[in-house]
DNA sequence: TACAGAAATGTATAATTTTGCAATAAAATT
DNA sequence: AATTTTATTGCAAAATTATACATTTCTGTA
């Protein structure tokens, strides 16, 4: 007699390091870990015992990696989990810096950024609301500015300068 | 008369460390970097002259993380880097199941995502290149799906689905 | 220009992570 | 079961990264 269907919900056949790279990937996403020794501590807790050495071969192993969050402090993340929105302290000059080029299409502007600039670029703009732009839709390097009907180039392109007044000295 | 495209290739203005930032985008996306001393070397390759402290303190602000690649190397990678992973039936599965609403609007159509998967599934429809779908520009949590000229909505919205089966059977 | 405050950087050091090697545990083979 | 092979782990040291503090550079203003 042969088993065809193995089925893996008990967890007590599994290996004692696979169970472990299982809390580990619940732990991290769940909490804010930004250290190994933050990790063992946690890992502890569920009965996992074991050194920051293993712990370093397994984040290895599963591909987590370490990164600066919103505040300024290191987390752990899975590979391929979704970023979260970037809010907070934006600097209008620094941002200047990473835009590239402002072209218009039809009735469309296109504010060209650095790449992962777009957004934040984006967000100041709409916080401005200027009259004259209707709106915006930031990919990852492109704004889409939609300016509000009757609305000259001319006079998007200042109220953009006017944001950004950085974008002036750099047009030879 | 009036400048309708507004370049802005010149550098001059900008800040040392704007400019690093980018030179450093730059090479970690072109070139496996596994540590912060390789990309010393390779910014004085360019005339960036700094040391590791400042790096360290560049891939904190730039969001830039460590990760081991598939050789079992650490690499640096960009945050929110088109990863070309696989396209399993599994991935577009879970993204079908972040998408939110497809709408019309004129000559466009936007798709609704959960809060961060826009760019994740505007990628996918990228790769697939319907031919009915000339591009689209992915924000936060919307994709603003721009068709080809004479495409009617009832075959984007095809194309859409062909790409995202799950959706069929969520949305109305 | 001179000055004050803010931002950026270097130095030295602390903190953290990675790894070679030996030991142990687990799995496969006979 | 005994033996061989492979995988996992701890230990200690090396390698790498982060940061406190001092110094320099930059920016705006009088």
């Amino acid at each position: 007699m042969y088993n065809f269907a193995i089925k893996l919900d008990n967890y007590t056949f599994m290996k004692r390091r696979s169970l472990r790279h299982n809390a580990i990937r619940e732990i991290i996403t769940n909490l804010a870990i930004s250290s190994q020794d933050q990790l063992i501590h946690k890992l502890k807790e569920k009965g996992f015992d074991c050194t920051q050495a293993t712990i370093s071969r397994d984040l290895k192993f599963l591909r987590v990696y370490r990164v600066a969050d919103e505040f300024g402090n290191y987390v752990y993340r899975l590979t391929g989990e979704v970023k979260k929105r970037r809010q907070g302290r934006l600097d209008i000059r620094h941002l200047t810096d990473n835009i590239k080029a402002l072209e218009f299409s039809d009735k469309l502007a296109l504010l060209k950024t650095n790449p992962g600039y777009a957004n934040s670029v984006a967000i100041i703009i709409d916080q401005v609301e200027p009259f004259e732009i209707l709106g915006t839709v930031a990919g990852d390097d492109t704004i889409l500015i939609v300016a509000r009907e009757g609305v000259p180039r001319s006079d998007v392109r200042e109220s953009v300068f006017r944001i950004f007044p950085g974008m002036k000295n750099r047009i030879r």
